[in-house]
DNA sequence: CATATTTGACCGGG
DNA sequence: CCCGGTCAAATATG
């Protein structure tokens, strides 16, 4: 049973590390594909075994292991090539997405950045400041860097799309740059909670090349048709991840391992590094190798909460897109759910 | 009209 | 004090 669970967190994890990845893979239909399967293949498993849980216990280790690597070898695409080089090789230089990860641990306070926006509505008034805003400690806030090269499918030279609506939200002339810096983050803001940011800037140097930074994930998954996918049954088994240990075994990122997992036990609102092997990954800045396990969780406070409305907002949100609302603003919609 | 972008001001960390 | 990130008023867009 176990391991049941286990394989569906797994699975989770990969729907996650898909969703994370999204803005990458959207352009390599293979790699979606074979995330995809990979997806399904956990969860489909895991069905299995729930099924045939009545006649018999669960299955010894072993074949768990052995599963893991049925799963890591079998999606090949029918192109033959494994997938890992393959990709390797897509992004190394052909593929407009040269990706490589940057991350920084992070911490995450998650809860507290009320304070900014919600100065003026909270306070009435336009008065004179107040605490205008309180700057979030930016401390270890997850980031991945990608560079992607800009479509040249006519279209625009605004870095591609990534299946997210991001709303711009400042620009800036950056010091050793030609090119401003522009900062995005997740149009639905009225999730408050969806603190999905990016900041895209052209490189000095390849003016077609876009580096795209990543920071935050989105609560709020993108438009409608993306929860479908997974029957919301089969979908967090709401028992938030128990101390299912994992065998971290890490402090070999840089291994290549699709379905890498890390549970996190206590995952705050937002995930860590989620990122399967196949890219490269680069080390944080400068200290290549900062692990990106160490969750180091400081509070767990409160963010139970948070996360188990993640379904439920799917739907609504879903709902809301898809059903022509006539109400008029989404702030309307989502309001009931705006702490602050 | 609602929502998106622009843009200078502001904030706070280094 | 500088610089990068953010805010928010003004503006653009549909």
């Amino acid at each position: 049973m176990e391991e049941i669970l286990s394989l569906i967190l797994q699975g989770c994890k990969l729907t996650r590390d898909l969703e994370s990845n999204f803005p990458i893979l959207t352009n390599n239909p293979i790699l979606l594909s074979s995330s995809c399967e990979d997806i399904l293949s956990v969860f489909t498993r895991a069905s299995d075994r729930l099924k045939a849980l009545t006649p018999q216990p669960p299955p010894p280790p072993e074949l768990e292991a052995a599963v893991q690597e049925w799963l890591r070898s079998s999606y090949t695409p029918s192109m033959t090539m494994a997938v890992n080089p393959f990709q390797a090789q897509l992004f190394s230089d052909k593929n407009p997405f040269d990706v490589r990860f940057l991350t920084t641990r992070d911490a995450e306070g998650s809860s507290s950045m009320k304070s900014r926006g919600g100065a003026e509505a909270s306070d009435a008034g336009k008065s004179p400041v107040t605490q205008q805003r309180s700057r979030k400690r930016k401390e270890g806030v997850e980031r991945q860097t990608v560079k992607a090269a800009a479509p040249r499918t006519g279209n625009t030279e605004i870095p591609p799309d990534d299946g997210f609506t991001w709303r711009k939200y400042g620009q800036k002339e950056i010091l050793g740059s030609k090119f401003p810096r522009s900062y995005y983050r997740c149009t639905h803001k009225s999730f408050y909670g969806c603190n999905a940011k990016k900041q895209v800037q052209r490189l000095d140097d390849d003016p077609d090349t876009f580096e795209v930074t990543y920071c935050g994930h989105h609560t709020c998954l993108m438009s409608s048709t993306a929860p479908s996918v997974l029957p919301p049954s089969a979908v967090v088994p709401t028992t938030q991840q128990e101390p299912i240990e994992v065998e971290p075994t890490q402090s070999s990122v840089r291994e290549r391992r699709w379905q890498s997992l890390e549970f996190e036990p206590n995952t705050p609102t937002d995930l860590r590094l989620r990122m399967s092997g196949n890219f490269n990954v680069v080390g944080g800045s400068s200290s290549s190798d900062v692990a990106a396990n160490e969750g180091q969780g400081p509070s767990h406070s409160q963010v139970g909460d948070g996360k188990e409305a993640e379904w439920p907002v799917v739907d609504l949100a879903d709902a809301m897109f898809n059903s022509g609302s006539s109400s008029s603003s989404m702030d309307a919609i989502f309001s009931f759910m705006q702490d602050k």
